[in-house]
DNA sequence: TTGAAAGCGCTAACAC
DNA sequence: GTGTTAGCGCTTTCAA
C-alpha cells in the first residue's frame, strides 16, 4: 500500500520525540508545543508525506471516530436522503458512517450490531427502532450512544429525530376532507413501530375531528411497509364491499400497492379512488397519476440525528432531545373530489 | 459500552497463554491447538462473553476486513441495489464495506480515498472511474486492490465488472428501428466515463447497421448524467430545429429531463416524441408514461464486484479480469411508432 | 503443541 | 515545552 511512514520517522526527521509529534498534530494539545518545534513538525509531515494510522489511535483511545448507522433497507428511497445528511454532518468532523441495512429483519439487526459494537464503534444512529424491543435501550444502559431517527423507541425515550407524524396525517385528512370524502380507508404500518402507530393515531383524530365516518373497517394494519402488502390489504378491503372514495397510506410504497391493485381491477385514480401517500420520496412527482404525499424532511432528519450524535459525544450527560421536524403535504393528481 | 474482556482474560479462565488462545481462535491455526486446549479456550470465551476487538488485530496485521466504496451518488437509485450486491457477498466472509459518497466531486473523491486508506482498508470498489484520470491506476501500481464497477477505467483494465454497454444501446436502437424511427436523438452521457463513450459507440454503430440517419447533430453529449442536463439538451435540440421523432438517453435521468423539457413544451410522449432511457432504475415502470429502458443488472454488478475483489484478496497476483454482464431491454409506453 | 517475547503505531501520564 | 515510559489487544516469530 503506501510506503508506510509513521510518527517515529516524523520525529527523527524533526529531532523531537514522538509524544511530541503526537501532541502536535492534536489540536487539543497543540498549544502545548513551541512554535519553532511546531514548523518543524509540520514541515517533516509534509516532507514525508505522513498521514496517522487511526487504527493505532483507536486502540490507544478506545474510540474509533465512527459510528454505525442501522438502516433497514438501503433500496427503500426513503434512506439514501437521510444518510447523506448523516455524511454532511459527519464528514465535517472527520467521522466515519459504517452504514449496514438489515433487511428489516431483527436477527440480522442484530448481527450487524455485535458486528458494528466490535468494530468498536462510538455509537449508532438507527433507523429501524421497534417499539417493544429493548435491545436499545439495554445498550444506551450500557453506555453505548445511540440516537434514533426516522422511529422511536416505545418506552424512556433516548435522543431521537423523527417527523411530526400525527401532524402530516391531519394535514392529509384535512386535504381529503375539503375534497368532500367522507369514508376514507386507512391502510396502517405495522403497529410495532412509533410510526405506524404515531400515523395511525394522527388518522383517528383527524377523522374525529373532521367528523367524518369512524367505521373501524376503514382500518387495516398492513403487516409490513411493503408494495405488496399495500397491494393485499386494498385488494381484500375492496373484496369485502366496505364503501370508501379515498384511501390513505401510512407510507408511500403501499400506496404504490394500490396503484397496483387498482390496476388490476380496472380502478381508476383518482377518478374512482383518491390515494394519498407518506414521506414523498423521490421520483413521486412523476408517476400516473402523480401522487399527493406528506413530505418529511429525509435530509434534516439525518442532519439533525447526527448533529444530535456529536452533541452527544461531547457532552456525555446531557439529557435525551426528542426533535420533532415538520411536514408538509404535496398535493398532486392522485387526490380529487368523490364523484 | 461492553465490559471489556480481553483475550488476557480469555487466557487466564482456560490456564493457557494469549499466544495459544490467537491460534484456537484463528481459523487457520485452530488445527496446531489440541482438542482439550481448544475445549477449554471455547468454554472460556462463552463464559466470559468474549468478542475479539479487530482494531488490535488490524493493528498487528495491517488488514481491517474492511472494504472501501466508492459511489458517486447514494441518492441515485442506480447505486443502493449495486450496494446491496457488494454486501451480500461482503458479509458472508467478515468483511464490511466502507461507503463514500464523493457527489461526481473528484475533489471529494480524492479526500475520500485518503480518508479510506488512512483507515487501512483492504481495498475499493470503485463507481466512480473516469477515462482519463490515472489516480486508480497509481494505487493499484502502489499494491492497493481495486475493483471497478459500473465503468471502467481508460488505459489498463483493472478487474473490472459493467454491463455491456454497447449491446444494451443497439437494443434500444433496434427496437425503435422496428417502431419505424428514422432520425433518433441521441444525450449521450459525459464522454469522460466508460459507460457515456461505450453507449455513444453503440449508438453510432447501431445506427449504421441499421441505415438510419446519420445526422452529427443528432448527437448531443450532456455535461452530466442528471436530469438538468437532459432537459437542457433536449430543449435546445428542440430550438434548433433539428428533425428527428425519438431521443434515446444515456441514463434514465437525463429521460426524466427530457420528460420534463416536453412538459414545458406541451408536447407529449409517445404521441409527439418517443424517449428510451438507460439503467432501469426502480419506479421507472411506474412514471407516466412508463420508461422504455436498458435493464442493466445493478445487484449483480454488485456482487460480481465483490467476488472479483475477494478473489483478488485470495490470490494476489491473479490477472486482472473483466466481466461484462448482460443487458435487456424493458419495453413500455414512451416508445411508440412515429405519428 | 505450547510458552515467551516482541511489537504493530499511537497516546497519555509523569517527570524533568 | 519536551522526553520517557508504558501500554491499548492482538498476532507471530522463535524456542522449548
Amino acid at each position: 500500500m503506501t510506503p508506510n511512514v509513521t510518527m517515529q520517522d516524523v520525529a527523527r526527521a524533526a529531532g523531537v520525540h514522538t509524544g511530541t509529534v503526537s501532541r502536535a498534530l492534536n489540536e487539543a494539545t497543540r498549544d502545548r508545543v513551541s512554535a519553532d518545534t511546531l514548523r518543524r513538525i509540520d514541515k517533516a509531515v509534509r516532507d514525508l508525506g505522513y498521514v496517522p494510522n487511526p487504527i493505532a489511535r483507536s486502540l490507544r483511545t478506545a474510540t474509533s471516530n465512527t459510528v454505525g448507522v442501522v438502516i433497514p433497507d438501503l433500496t427503500n428511497p426513503l434512506f439514501p436522503p437521510m444518510i447523506r445528511g448523516i455524511q454532511s454532518v459527519l464528514d465535517s468532523r472527520g467521522f466515519s458512517p459504517l452504514i449496514v441495512s438489515t433487511d428489516y429483519d431483527p436477527q440480522r439487526e442484530a448481527a450487524a450490531i455485535s458486528a458494528l459494537l466490535a468494530r468498536q464503534v462510538d455509537g449508532l444512529i438507527v433507523a429501524t427502532a421497534r417499539l417493544n424491543d429493548p435491545t436499545f435501550e439495554r445498550l444506551a444502559d450500557q453506555g453505548t450512544r445511540i440516537v434514533m431517527i426516522n422511529r422511536r423507541l416505545g418506552g424512556r425515550d433516548l435522543d431521537s429525530v423523527t417527523a411530526d407524524d400525527e401532524t402530516g396525517m391531519g394535514l392529509v385528512i384535512s386535504h381529503l376532507a375539503e375534497l368532500g370524502h367522507e369514508r376514507i380507508l386507512c391502510l396502517a404500518g405495522p403497529q410495532d413501530t412509533s410510526t405506524g402507530v404515531a400515523r395511525l393515531r394522527g388518522f383517528r383524530s383527524a377523522v374525529e375531528s373532521h367528523g367524518l365516518d369512524r367505521d373501524q373497517k376503514l382500518i387495516r394494519i398492513c403487516e409490513s411497509w411493503t408494495t405488496e402488502q399495500g397491494a393485499i390489504q386494498l385488494t381484500s378491503a375492496l373484496d369485502e364491499n366496505i364503501p370508501f372514495t379515498a384511501v390513505v397510506a401510512a407510507t408511500d410504497l403501499i400506496a404504490l400497492g394500490c396503484y397496483d391493485a387498482m390496476a388490476e381491477r380496472g380502478l381508476s385514480c383518482p377518478a374512482d379512488l383518491s390515494v394519498a401517500g407518506y414521506n414523498d420520496m423521490p421520483l413521486m412527482d412523476r408517476l400516473a397519476p402523480p401522487l399527493t404525499s406528506v413530505a418529511v424532511p429525509q435530509f434534516d432528519i439525518g442532519r439533525e440525528g447526527a448533529r444530535l450524535f456529536l452533541a452527544g459525544m461531547d457532552d456525555s450527560d446531557r439529557l435525551p432531545r426528542t426533535i420533532l421536524l415538520p411536514v408538509s403535504l404535496s398535493i398532486r393528481g392522485s387526490t380529487a373530489p368523490p364523484v
